[in-house]
DNA sequence: CGATAAGCGAGACGGTACGTCCAGTCTTCGA
DNA sequence: TCGAAGACTGGACGTACCGTCTCGCTTATCG
């Protein structure tokens, strides 16, 4: 067996470009932030950032993911319908803020680069939906909720006005319209405790 | 009044750079779609495109605009329901197919330009909705609908979703799923012979 | 015979163009000067300016060559030494001043543009040195110098030092130096009445 | 002490940019080369032209200076006046070769473009007039001309009137102009065995 | 007096080069 | 063997000007 030879990997710079490139993505956007000024920031060498990403788009979601900054915490207020409107109300605040800009730009970015969202998708986006559906399935556990449901769906009526407003229309979203929204998704919806 | 002075504009200058721009676009996508490519194939020279528009975004969606293709018939079966159906299915097919694609491209450019998408906004999208709230309003006036409608609200509940698809998720759109949609959408609606 | 048809020039058109070039020329330079600047100031089209001049430089040269500034006094003091003194000393500063930076420019694209050197040759340059030679002819006819005297060599031996200073070594030239070159070109010279 | 870090410069680039701009400047001449088309022969990329000089005309001179036939070889015969002859006709020469036009060339860019005119001057003119200055320095030592020479002035004296055909008057230069320049400068100066 | 011939302004257009910017790749040395 | 420094390619960007060209209008003279 081969001991490891040679320099061993800095496991600072890894981190140190990661940050580079959250901090650069806040301060100019996604759009003008370049290797270079990662690298710079960094004190690193542009080839060692090629070495571990694969192109520009791959390190500067990296560095968006890392920052933890990117998570919501997950409401649980007892209700499920309390629960899905503070949720509702936190994500639309989120994305309105400097990191959901950068959420957008990412996905749009992703449009043209099909790598870049696939693995968009697979560590944020799913991940998101993951805890929304976890949330509605402890309310089926508590039986707040039918078993019936749709969740993907469900998902999709809630997520997807908020996105297509933010992507598509630039549509002002405030509270009252994530309210809205809420209501008339899961309004009808066969629940208990329900009015 | 004035009349007009100076050469003429040659009408089909700006029609060959438009449609150089659009088969362009078709052929090679948007990322690919090159200033310079488009006043070769136009024949034309690049700073006549430069003239006419401030950048490559705006060329590239002015070809695609200018494409009739971009429209979609208007449905009128008789029934709302009927007419809405048949336009989200005939959106989500349009949007699957190349069109479509390039409609998402351009989206996501809007992400990081931001005249380009108050531009597509104001050119593409709101009369796409405008059509649609059209739609809903003869329903309306037919007695079909009730007047209490939150028109706005329908419409970002059946095109959100399927934009979030195409934008964010990447889940497949398929007739089912469109129609899913739909139903939930508009099932417990107040309106008249729904059953 | 045939008289002019058509509507006739505008006279003041000409002169305007003219007066536009030279003022640009003096406010920014030969290098910075266009011909669309020149027609904007001039209120003229740039396609009347290609009418008259075959290009930018034949009009820019024009321009200035009809701004009786780029003429110089001829002294008569009655001795030709100071005579040559005086026109050698003026020569110098005229051309220290913004206009001599005008005459260095068109002289300098004068190397890559044959026409511009040979219209400049002729309506400038010669006349000044006949202006000069006339001066040393009148010398001569009053006895104050030979007639065996090589005229050209010398005006090339008085002029030459100082274009050459102005155009290749960039070394100052100051009143001093101009009594010097006078001195040491004409000192020796078969002539009556200088010691 | 630093060592020299990162990839040392390909050695070919510079010289094959260097070659490639002069081998332009002989077919074409300096206003027909371009930058692209530097590149383009040198096989290189745009981009490190302009890393390493910051424009056009800075290239094109230092690939002209490069060229080692723009060097004149220092006469002598033993005698002062013999060598000033032989030097200033070969001067004469070949400035009305090919190279001497490109000087021109240069000279004339000089006049708008002053950075250009500062390092010309300090590359090319002044080591040139060293050269001479240093011909007629021996010439003091030797005890063949006296020491209160000025020598700068008798350098503008001879160089001056020759510059001053080829820049300005356009009036031919041959060998008997540079014998009369010659004996006209130097005839009545203070030296030993000079008839 | 109407036809004919310029003169001219406005401005579209082709063409060509400019200088800049970035993504990626590659090469060498030092740790 | 890792990583920093940094040279280099390739290719698009958007800009600037030149010179040419078409219009339509105006102003004259000629038949």
């Amino acid at each position: 067996m081969q001991t490891k030879r040679g320099r061993p990997r800095n496991v600072e710079t890894q981190s140190s470009i990661l940050s580079a490139a959250y901090e650069l993505l806040m301060d100019i956007g996604f759009g003008a932030v370049t290797v270079e000024k990662i690298a710079e920031r960094a004190k690193v060498s542009k080839a060692t950032i090629y070495k571990w990403w694969p192109n520009k788009a791959a390190v500067v979601m990296d560095g968006f993911l890392s920052a933890a900054a990117a998570r919501l915490p997950v409401p649980d207020t007892g209700t499920v319908l309390q629960d899905i409107l503070e949720h509702a109300t936190n994500m639309a605040r989120f994305m309105l803020r400097r990191e959901g800009t950068i959420l957008l730009e990412i996905i749009g970015e992703g449009q043209v680069d099909s790598a870049l969202a696939e693995a968009f998708r697979t560590r944020y986006i799913q991940p998101r939906r993951q805890e929304f559906r976890d949330m509605l399935d402890r309310a089926v556990q508590r039986g707040e909720l039918e078993k019936s449901l749709d969740i993907a769906l469900l998902t999709d009526l809630l997520y997807g006005p908020i996105f297509y407003r933010l992507l598509v229309t630039g549509d002002p979203i405030d509270e009252d319209y994530v309210k809205q929204l809420v209501t008339h998704v899961f309004k009808g919806m066969p629940s208990k405790g329900l009015a």
